[in-house]
DNA sequence: ACGGATTTGTCACATAACTGTCATGCAACC
DNA sequence: GGTTGCATGACAGTTATGTGACAAATCCGT
């Protein structure tokens, strides 16, 4: 089933848009601030976004940049202006399609359709960050070594996508405690003992890592 | 240069419209018949095709559909009617957007825009995703094993697209519940249910699944 | 509308896998 | 040489997953 996110701060509009998106078809979740939507999307991203431009807080241009940021989905600014101004910019910002309230659910659906047909194509190779001999692919939930999978725990595989994203960096052992457990305090040994168990899948020689490595007093980084 | 195919019939307009789109940076052609439309397009493809709908002789949606038999390129429909039925017809026949005459020719460029930032690199749509001795046909409702049908359920079918589309991404729990089921929230255990009578089905050795895949505090994934 | 067959969702339980803690020992630093 | 920081192995508690049983819901032909 395709899933659409409708972000729109006017209660009874989103209902309605929902009820009529769930009769064409599709999995119709609501949020009610930018804020809101950016986190469901990132959390369980849909197959399309809807989006107001009058939003309370973070308004619908900046939500589409966000949006934009780290997905490719098919926004559709859903807004009540019909102004020049306002459609370029939405466009401008990211948005595929732009569409001026109220209208037939019909249309709505076969422009959402329009753009999925455009945007599936347009798609996906799983992203790949590559370390050396070692490949790590957060969409896939796979780490190779020498292109031979290795079978890292969720935790593992949390810690090294943490320092693969800010690869070459040093993270301190707090910051992957908040980044990985979502710990704001605890034992900073633990972060040690996940690094150790890492270093034995990923490292050939793991007393001499080459990739993983510590610095003393700082943290751990990745490098190729 | 972006090259753009104005097929119009009025004079008027279509000269309108392709000196407005040479101010705005574009290398405009016209057309004032669907048959001529076609012939140009065959000949020097543009970047972008607008199309009116009242056209005469070949209307413009039989105009859509024989423009995107041999080509991919983004078409805007251009017409004075502002109709669901019109729009949802054009973009059904293979449109990317619809505008109503009179457009600002700002929002006409930024439109554009935005479709050419999501052409695709021609890509002919599979029908059958194969992933070694499994095809399976979403249009055609069917699975197969070594060519031979394998009987699934309604649910058990969409899970298996739904993972098939995003083949080699792990999707979690809460994502399948929401794309296959429609449920935001309930009982991630439902999918563990589904997937393993799924893989009574598909696996040679569903204790030891090699395409549909478990990955252990992440969510399933379906492989080649 | 009825009854049987199929499908779906819930539950409970077994088990394998993972996590965090701790203690110990080594290495680097001053 | 003393101190601090880090690596590592062991272990027990916890969690995640696979699976069989079962009841509710749905489908389907009559």
């Amino acid at each position: 089933m395709t899933g659409v996110l409708v972000i729109e701060d006017d209660d009874r509009i989103r209902l309605a848009l929902l009820l009529a998106l769930e009769d064409e078809g599709y999995a119709a979740r609501g949020a009610a601030t930018a804020e809101e939507g950016l986190r469901a999307q990132r959390q369980d991203p849909a197959d399309n976004v809807l989006v107001d431009l009058m939003l309370p807080g973070l308004d619908g241009f900046e939500c589409i940049r966000q949006l934009r940021r780290d997905d490719d989905v098919p926004i559709v600014v859903i807004s009540a202006r019909d102004d020049t101004h306002d459609i370029v910019a939405a466009l401008e910002a990211g948005a595929d399609d732009y569409v001026v309230k109220p209208v037939a659910i019909k249309e709505l659906s076969a422009r959402l359709r329009a753009l999925r047909r455009r945007a599936r194509a347009a798609a996906p190779a799983v992203s790949v960050l590559t370390f050396g001999e070692l490949e790590i692919s957060p969409e896939a939930g796979e780490v190779r070594r020498d292109g031979q999978p290795v079978p890292v725990t969720r935790t593992e595989f949390r810690l090294l996508c943490e320092l693969a994203e800010h690869a070459g960096r040093v993270l301190s052992r707090q910051q992957l405690l908040s980044r990985v457990w979502g710990y704001h305090t605890g034992d900073e040994r633990l972060v040690d003992v996940h690094v150790g168990r890492l270093r034995q899948k990923i490292e050939s020689d793991p007393a001499n890592p080459r990739h993983l490595v510590t610095l003393r007093g700082l943290g751990y980084k990745l490098q190729r």
